[in-house]
DNA sequence: CAAACTAGTTTGTAATGCAAACTTTAAGGC
DNA sequence: GCCTTAAAGTTTGCATTACAAACTAGTTTG
């Protein structure tokens, strides 16, 4: 029965794991599309930071990265995906049930 | 009015986020002290990735580690102190709260 | 046309997480 | 007494990372 091999510290997802990605992962999942320069005021953090945060949440394969010009101005559109939206949500479970439970050690400390 | 200049991804602490010291110190958190064996088998970490979470620990002011001889060979007992008590039990709460909000975007997306 | 702005990306760097290799002491064969 | 093995940690090496500064590319404004 429920046979735990791995320990809690495996199967977390490091790619939500980063505080600034989740942050980034939440904002999508609630408003499911925007752009570059929404997350960055959204979020403060800098350009790079951001960038390239979006370039590792795409190589997880949980976003979609459009590219386009707007008033010859280019512009960046941003999507959660569902694999994302998947991963994100398996990810708040995962840290939820986490957080619940407390090891449980057979006997005497030392 | 709830003034909120921190992004979410400040605040958590760093040192307890990170998944193995996590699980090091949940389990310092119901053993309440133990050893550096009973550490290595808990969670199976190697030595030398033990070794240096619980410097990080202590550096962090979270735990407190004593060296022993036991039988003649050297023997560490590691436990958690009032701070680190504190801190694990915030990290926590803060945690349920993040994972139990979701972002509160002003107006449309773009 | 020069200066300043917008929208991003690339680069440099310090900090990390991890295991392999090492150190030190002890115990067990022969 | 030596040689090997084991135990208990620590140090070292390395690949990855998070972040901001510097850069690129193009546009608007004076």
């Amino acid at each position: 029965m429920a046979s735990n091999k791995r320990t809690d510290s495996d199967k977390i997802d490091r790619t939500i794991h980063e505080p600034s990605r989740y942050e980034i992962m939440s904002i999508l999942y609630v408003v499911e599309n925007t752009d570059f320069v929404f997350l960055l005021r959204q979020t403060g953090f800098s350009g790079g930071n951001l960038s390239t945060h979006l370039q590792k949440l795409k190589a997880a394969g949980f976003i979609t990265i459009q590219k386009e010009f707007l008033n010859n101005k280019p512009h960046t559109t941003i999507a959660l995906n569902n694999d994302g939206r998947k991963a994100f949500e398996d990810y708040r479970s995962q840290m939820q049930k986490t957080l619940n439970t407390l090891p449980d050690i057979p006997e005497g400390g030392s």
